[in-house]
DNA sequence: AGTCGATCCAACCAAGCAGTTGGCTAGAGG
DNA sequence: CCTCTAGCCAACTGCTTGGTTGGATCGACT
């Protein structure tokens, strides 16, 4: 029907994302976003609302095309926090999104709480059944963790710089915390099927 | 000599650091630190230059607070990884300005990275020996990902009421979680006292 | 060709912003 | 009592910012 109205909308998107991840709520420009996607400012007032609304829609984009692409195998756990982590070292400005987001919101719930949690209810359920255990509350403690090791370098850089050694971003030095991890999880999981070892 | 200067100096760094956990470095505004701090703003500028150097200011003196408060107990490793859980969590301001800095520097290195190196590298120090290992790079794995899952509930609120249950911040469930850290780094470093268990 | 509705955009606006300035005040030294 | 210096502050500046607006453009339908 209109010229190209999705695919000016998607542009925006893809500007916004950019931009967003760079430098945040409160450090993203609207008129760079604009710039950036070759659209007048004037169209993300028209399609999005104003600069927090466009960042919603932004972060609720960027999750699903998260957990479209980390997928659990189903026949190792170990590998997919494996894949979280490569998947934010390779991508990082969704992991940045996220901070963004928590830092901007803090302990106040962040809109669409509820239809996020069903996402991760499922991811909840499919780690449970890997383990072949319950989804308890225990199985979700360890998931939490788990997802926190693999996205803290990407989340610290300064500190993994610091602490790990100057050159973090070699693929050996990834290669390296990428065994760590492995095999950090799945000791980890051998001790939940196993508790009190 | 001068009536109060270090009295305002401080009132400004207080208020400087109230302001930048809350905001960030790009959300902050100079006018309501001075406004908190009941100090007129061009002191900031007499006293610190800029507001990012104001900002590299409060931050290097809330680490000197954390490496000071969270020290390395010498009986239990595990109780250090739960008193850095502790710290976060009853004093959220200094991870939310690393968190802030994090997500400002990106992949550059920051300021004065280097001071900062040694005071981590006693750190793993103290680590290593209460572990009876040298502190070699797997040993410093270790310990960041350890750092990262105490700190990981602070960093990221939303996702740790979306998994863990919407009660994240009674008494009761921060008991639990404190708990499973206790547990899940026990493990850990038990398995890296005897590597290939 | 002409009307209509939606899409688009250059120019605009008021508010908010980091950073500055010029003068006021008070206390120490004489 | 005067001077000099350092600390202080109200008011200002010039620029940037999020958000708006009035009209130009264009395709669809009659």
């Amino acid at each position: 029907m209109p010229p190209d109205t999705a695919r000016t909308r998607a542009k925006l998107l893809d500007a916004a994302r950019a931009e967003f991840a760079e430098h945040g709520i409160a450090g993203a420009r609207v008129d760079r976003i604009a710039l950036r996607a070759g659209v007048n400012k004037e169209r993300i007032y028209a399609y999005f609302g104003n600069k927090e609304q466009l960042f919603q829609h932004v972060l609720s984009e960027s999750l699903q095309e998260l957990t479209a692409v980390v997928t659990m195998p189903s026949d190792d756990p170990a590998e997919y926090v494996a894949q979280i982590y490569d998947f934010y070292i390779a991508r990082p400005e969704l992991l940045r999104l996220l901070l963004w987001e928590a830092l901007y919101y803090g302990n106040e719930p962040i809109p669409d709480e509820d239809r996020r949690a069903t996402s991760y209810a499922v991811k909840l359920q499919e780690f449970a059944e890997h383990l072949g255990v319950q989804p308890t509350p225990d199985v979700a403690q360890l998931l939490f963790s788990l997802i926190g090791i693999a996205a803290w370098q990407s989340t610290m850089p300064q500190m993994a710089r610091i602490i790990l050694g100057t050159e973090t971003d070699t693929d050996q030095a990834r290669a390296r915390r990428r065994e760590h991890l492995v095999d950090f999880t799945r000791r980890s999981i051998a001790s939940v099927k196993q508790p009190q070892a």
